[in-house]
DNA sequence: GAAGTACACTGGTCCGACCAGTAGCCTGAG
DNA sequence: CTCAGGCTACTGGTCGGACCAGTGTACTTC
């Protein structure tokens, strides 16, 4: 016989808990209101700051968001990444997780994405593709924001081509968790030109595999240039983890 | 000239900022306890809602937790992934990912975590994964519950051996959800027996393959496996999307 | 010394109040 | 009739006080 650890359940939990049902399964839509917290607490039965703690929770979650002096009530959000954004961003800062770690991950993930997106893609995926790499050649010379933004259209592309959402987010923050981690460093690296020329003719090379349908050589193309440009901020002792990924 | 959009800063959140740094660079280690509710409410200058209201955060975040009559004050809790877990549950049902595309999600990360452990795997990782894979022989005579268990801990302990914890847990999360949705299937599905020697079969194959560090064949039985066992839940214009995996 | 008890204090919840700020109505000018 | 402008009822954010059930500790009792 095995019996469970039994801890009280407070009074704001089960009121998140049914918002919370109600938003996930899709009983609440995004855009959606929810009643105002004077009416909420009276639904409830519950006081006002059981029912606000409650919204906090939503809140800090992405699920809802709330600004005073709006008539309609709390807004519904549409499911988004940033809470697991927040999530892994701690993890990582409080040393669970390393560089090593996070490099793997996107190794992972983005050899997969290449992976897919070579054989799923459609022409439409393609020509995006040959304009986002054409945007990155035009600011490759305008300036390092211009080309960092058109760099991310370029590995966005190739996730939705994916057709795997999951594939999408994950990779989306896992992205920026290590930008977060690298970015002083990326400051003051070696020049900035040599940066984005390597940058260029790799996305070349992945396009060309893309194109020719060859997954199995994108995948390998995207592991391998993430390695080559990010390895060296991974403590050595650390190095090989990366190594079986390519 | 560029602006940024201003949302004005709440008192809470200015809280939340001052523990969750303090918290996350380790200036409050695990078990070191935070001044009660009364004691904070003096030292950040407000009133005990709005205290209470960054606890909440705090604690939906799990980096503190707090339990009512303990004079000591709320814990700080060691890092840990049931943050992670939470969003990346949520976002996954929200989204309305179908099978298709969780079934390729796990593949990866499973096909990932397998190549990483045949790699990386210790003495302590083989034994056990022999032991967990006895459990599962004395589990199949004994009922589908047990040798579920162990078919679980099998898992585990190869996502374990590939000292990821962002894989761990990934692959933890989308296992839950796919298992969520076909269970219903999974109930009245073809006898168990067979079902439970396939992946006894398959599972003796993986841990050869890990003992010989031949992490490719490891990768490519594991996805192998989840294709062969659950594809046929994927509608069938869908199940293309899984075949590059292969 | 161990067992039991009393107490001070904790967090959980409720209530009532005030404030700054907003959405939408309502009005009056054009 | 349209529309800019102000008005107002209401929102969420914050405060302070209050009560309760439950806990850890120190003290009593045996």
């Amino acid at each position: 016989m095995k019996f469970e650890p039994v801890a009280p359940i407070r009074a704001y939990e089960r009121i998140v808990e049914q918002i919370e049902e109600a938003v996930v399964s899709g009983r609440l839509k995004p855009g959606e209101r929810l009643p105002g917290e004077r009416e909420l607490m009276t639904q409830f039965g519950v006081g006002r700051s059981t029912v606000r703690e409650a919204l906090r929770v939503l809140q800090a979650a992405a699920l809802i968001r709330s600004r005073p002096g709006d008539p309609r009530g709390p807004e519904v959000l549409a499911a988004s990444p940033v809470a697991l954004h927040r999530s892994m961003h701690r993890l990582a800062r409080a040393q669970e997780v390393g560089l090593s770690e996070l490099l793997q991950f996107r190794m992972v993930l983005d050899g997969s994405a290449h992976l897919l997106a070579a054989t799923l893609r459609t022409d439409e995926d393609l020509s995006a593709l040959d304009t986002a790499l054409a945007a990155m050649r035009a600011g490759a010379t305008e300036g390092y924001e211009e080309f960092s933004r058109a760099d991310v259209t370029f590995h966005e592309v190739i996730a939705r081509a994916s057709r795997n959402p999951l594939l999408v987010v994950s990779a989306e923050v896992v992205r920026g968790v290590v930008l977060e981690l690298i970015e002083d460093k990326l400051q003051h690296a070696r020049d900035r030109a040599a940066l984005m020329k390597s940058w260029l003719n790799h996305h070349a090379l992945v396009l060309e595999a893309v194109r020719a349908a060859d997954g199995e050589s994108a995948a390998r193309l995207a592991r391998r240039a993430l390695y080559d440009n990010y390895a060296e901020y991974v403590p050595e002792d650390q190095r090989a983890k990366l190594a079986p990924l390519l």
